[in-house]
RNA sequence: GGCGCCGUAGCCAAGUGGUAAGGCCGCAGACUGCAAAUCUGCCAUUCAUCGGUUCGAUUCCGAUCGGCGCCUCCA
């Protein structure tokens, strides 16, 4: 079953259904730079991407994800040069580059795989395409869209009147001295116009650099984007994605390239993610507020309860981030697994007590599965999603309490549970088995619990708990677990 | 100066021109050898403030207060 599902569009600015024409949906996201470990913003903005795709997936559609990874950057030079001679060959310099990228690219991806993310089906590394970037700056030189001035290439914003649609721009009411002062590129007047933006670097001194048409240098920010997007994606992407701070200059910069070169438009969709806050605070290294995902696993977080604390609020609304917050979505989760644990169990005699209203289970089920949907189809309003979960779980909660349900009931509702799964990555059927000493520890403690030595069952429970399982007594005597 | 966002209970948060979803925390019961889980009930006469439009506004309009973003570093 193919289910709609709707975006907010930044370029746009509102909400569109996403094209439903295409047989696969092309989505581009602009990955990291990775010149150090992700940060917890960075990885909330990847966690959005991860929901907008297992979305479109659980959805019934194909999607075809590329994602570069920026190796070659301003900081990364900063970082990788800085214990180099003077003297150095352009060989050693690009070596030491590489060391620093290929470090924390597979810190990276470790990250994605912690976070249950899932990998993208392409990670282009901007420097394997530097004959591609060179063809493109080449090509908009050719169409009048660029010049060239000692050694460097710029585009020439004049010529293209779309700029600024994206992010709104007006140019005319844009302060004057808004650019000025920001930037202390010294190639500054040597382009046309201030707000022409630089595709290709004329080396200096102390960086790696390229041979080009141009003499010797490196690419531009925003041009890997374009060149990898139309590399790897065609002509055509349906999604563009990044966090909100990309909206300008650089994805305003990627459609003046790219629609500049192909002469037509080329990406439907943009898609931004809100940032976080950390504790009510702009989070930066100076207030000692920064965290990457190491550290919140260093204090003891459980890395799924951050996908979750991410998730279950809203992409396009800003994030206080807490530690209150993580703990609130831990609990949450318990509960969610809770009751699938539940529902993999065989129902217990029916209990007593008042019941509000007799109910369908499935047609209950049926209601939950429509109202999720319709809340994920609608700009992925996951609040709204999980709010339909989690009075599914209270009205079968109760309904299971009176009148057990059954086992292919019970096999319904974890099916559904397995759907919403696809999408959180946070409630999967729990797998794996005790190990012989735990089993023979609840075999004992039942022994004690039948003779009502209840000291012993006590003492067998804190030493089973030690070992990491937590034991639940159910009314029909069995006994089940879960790791703690 | 230009463009834009946000302000809903202790915390997080959805939402609509028709009288406030959900989660966390908390309280009182039930069940229970203990524990866990679960259930039942309670937890915003009110949606920053003040006006306006309307039969009716949290939802539309205006103003005010407060928080925030972008206008070529940034997820």
């Amino acid at each position: 079953m193919v289910r709609s599902i709707s975006l907010f569009n930044t370029l746009a600015r509102k909400v569109e259904p996403v094209a439903g024409a295409s047989d696969q949906i092309r989505i581009y996201t602009c990955g990291p730079t990775v010149y150090n470990f992700a940060h917890i913003g960075n990885l909330r903005t990847f966690l959005f991407q991860d929901l907008m795709k297992r979305t479109l997936r659980a959805a019934g559609r194909n999607v075809r994800h590329c994602m570069n990874i920026t190796d070659v950057e301003d900081k990364i030079i900063r970082d990788s040069q800085k214990d180099l001679p003077a003297d150095a060959t352009n060989e050693q310099r690009h070596g030491a580059m590489s060391t620093l990228t290929v470090r924390y690219t597979q810190a990276f991806l470790e990250d994605l795989e912690t976070l249950r993310i899932q990998r993208p089906d392409v990670m282009p590394r901007a420097t394997d395409h530097i004959p591609h970037m060179i063809r493109l700056v080449k090509d908009l030189e050719a169409k009048g869209l660029a010049y060239a001035r000692e050694g460097s290439v710029y585009y020439r914003i004049a010529a293209f009147p779309d700029y600024g649609a994206l992010a709104h721009l007006d140019k005319e009411g844009m302060r004057q001295g808004a650019s000025e002062g920001a930037s202390g590129d010294a190639d500054e007047y040597e382009r046309d116009a201030a707000s022409d933006f630089v595709l290709w670097k004329a080396v200096k001194d102390g960086e790696p650099w390229w041979d080009s048409p141009w003499g010797p240098g490196r690419p531009g920010w925003h041009i890997e984007c374009s060149a990898m997007g139309i590399e790897h994606l065609g002509e055509h992407v349906d999604i563009h994605t990044g966090g909100v701070d990309l909206i300008f200059p650089h994805h305003e910069n990627e459609i003046a390239q790219s629609e500049g070169c192909l002469g037509h438009r080329w990406v439907d969709a943009w898609v931004h993610g809100e940032f976080l806050m950390v504790e009510g605070e702009k989070m930066s290294k100076s207030l000692g507020n920064f965290f990457t995902l190491r550290d919140l696993i260093e204090k003891g977080v459980d890395p799924i309860a951050f996908r979750f604390a991410m998730q279950s609020n809203h992409y396009r609304k800003l994030y206080n981030f807490s530690f209150e917050g993580l703990k609130a979505a831990e609990n949450a989760l318990k509960r969610i697994r809770a009751f699938r644990r539940r529902m993999e169990d065989e129902g217990a005699p029916a209990g007593q007590g008042e019941w509000k209203e007799a109910l369908d289970p499935r047609q209950r089920l049926a209601q939950a599965r429509e109202e999720y949907w319709a809340a994920m189809g609608d700009d992925l309003n996951t609040p709204e999603a999980l709010a339909a979960l989690f009075t599914l779980i209270s009205d079968l909660n109760a309904h299971d309490d009176r009148v057990a349900l059954g086992r292919e009931e019970r096999d319904e509702v974890l099916a559904f549970l397995d759907e919403t799964d696809s999408i959180f990555a946070a409630w999967p059927k729990e797998t794996g088995s005790l190990d012989a000493q735990v089993e023979a520890l609840i075999e004992a403690r039942k022994a004690a619990k039948t003779a009502k030595d209840w000291p012993e069952a006590d003492r067998l429970r804190h030493a089973i708990q030690a070992l990491g399982i937590v034991l639940e007594d159910r009314k029909d005597g069995s006994v089940g677990w879960r790791r703690a």
